[in-house]
DNA sequence: GCCTAGCGTAAGTATTAACTTACGGTAAGT
DNA sequence: ACTTACCGTAAGTTAATACTTACGCTAGGC
């Protein structure tokens, strides 16, 4: 299954971006990461579930608070995915570009 | 200068997405291209624009038409910040979370 | 010179998506 | 049990963006 679409769809947006970056530093909870940016908590949650469900960050439990963090796996996929991008497509069409030149 | 967040950006978008699929297969024209997609041409030269100013593509004239293609450079600047994506922070966070584990 | 083909852009509309407020639900402390 | 901290989600609003229509410009054929 192919799931890098949403993955760049998550990656689209600034905010989330931002959040990645932050949590790139180590697990932030959904408060903690409100307070770093200037966007309410429940956007923060929202922005979470769309990484969420990209496979791009997890969560757990810890007491009340819920602990984000990054997801190697499936920022492995989308690596995968450009890997293929890279190797493949790109490479095919620079040597179709400069064959013709 | 970095302008991989306007890549991203432009990559954030599925009609976007398609285009490039659709350059990568060989260089084309405003409206082969807004033939091959169920959008005016106009909204297909937005798209463009968007684009070329992440610099993922390229134009040039040909007669009255304006022919796009990839350009490899912009995609290997792409490339650039997601080795060191993968190579810093990604592995750095990894050995973080083993670590603790 | 005139006409047609091919695009870009401006302007306005519609759709999407980001956001806030309000509410409810669970976990731990007292 | 009651309270407080912490969060998800529903509902509604605002802002962003994808889109269409209308228009004007340039290149080449006749």
């Amino acid at each position: 299954m192919t799931y890098h679409d949403s993955q760049l769809d998550a990656l689209g947006d600034a905010t989330r971006r931002a959040i990645v970056d932050r949590l790139l530093r180590g697990p932030s909870s959904v408060g903690e990461l409100a307070e770093a940016f200037p966007v309410s908590r429940p956007a923060i949650s929202q922005h979470l579930r769309v990484l969420k469900e990209a496979r791009l960050v997890t969560d757990r439990a810890v007491g009340a608070k819920r602990v984000y963090q990054i997801h190697p796996q499936g920022f492995e996929h989308l690596r995968t995915y450009f890997e293929r991008f890279w190797g493949d497509a790109l490479t095919s069409f620079k040597a179709k570009v400069e064959k013709r030149s």
